[in-house]
DNA sequence: ACCATATTGATAATCGTTCGCAAGTAGGAA
DNA sequence: TTCCTACTTGCGAACGATTATCAATATGGT
């Protein structure tokens, strides 16, 4: 239900060796992954795949808006598959582990604020980082 | 009613030349500075500083909580000295200027959320991005 | 199958930031 | 004050993530 491969055509994006193995490698991984470790589990599908391909690549899916880009802080960008479903991120500090969440009264309370200060939202970004509690 | 010099030396810290210009800059800065735009205006008190020393200081004064440092996703970190009241950002689009809000609700329901999903809240980023209103 | 165009792999370049090191201070002891 | 030692500095090299360059290769419409 989240055929990356059909939706890059659909978009006229060409479809390569190369795209088709880090499309693959996103819609397996469940986690939030930095290029990386996508070039690292694309390589399953094209062993000769280079690095630059995957930066290539992510950046021409996130402008074509079917990929999220993230900065946690730790030096490297993470992807997501983009979603319909708003939401947010909680890291925990423990482990590094990344959690979705999404909280309505939050996002309604975030364009409430920029109303009040004058502005139309039109992006955003919350992240929560904690230690798990006890 | 924010004198950074005192600060560090009561931190311990020795007091040197190019600290002092440092410190000036960061008291005399209004906007969210990053390291080049310091390094720019520390020259005014210190006309031989050094960038590296900039950058040093900067890690230096975040490491003992008289400065905290910022991703507002141009690439570059901004630094703004570290106020008791929490605050968070909201960044004008059009024009890259960053304004500062409080939202007691919005405090609350941060850490409400987090303890939801069963953590403590240690530290968070919240960012709005919008352009003016109509 | 053919061809113009888009894409690739390899590598150099870029940009913010940090490191390494020799030379230069700060600030406490004498 | 003068000395001394540890901390700081300025400079330039190094670094890590990302982007650009470019010749070679694949794509997909014809």
């Amino acid at each position: 239900m989240s055929d990356l491969i059909q939706k890059c055509l659909d978009a006229g994006l060409s479809m390569t060796t190369a795209r088709r193995a880090i499309l693959r490698a996103l819609e397996n991984s469940e986690d939030h992954p930095d290029a990386l470790m996508l070039h690292d589990r694309a390589k399953a599908y094209d062993p000769t795949i280079a690095q630059a391909t995957v930066y290539r690549t992510m950046r021409l899916l996130e402008q074509e808006g079917l990929v999220e880009k993230h900065d946690f802080g730790n030096g490297r960008a993470r992807y997501e598959e983009a979603e319909k479903e708003q939401h947010d991120h909680l890291i925990n500090l423990s482990t590094g582990e990344i959690i979705e969440f999404h909280d309505t009264d939050l996002e309604a309370l975030k364009i409430e604020i920029a109303k009040r200060l004058g502005f139309d939202l039109k992006d955003h970004r919350l992240e929560l980082y904690g230690v798990p509690r006890e």
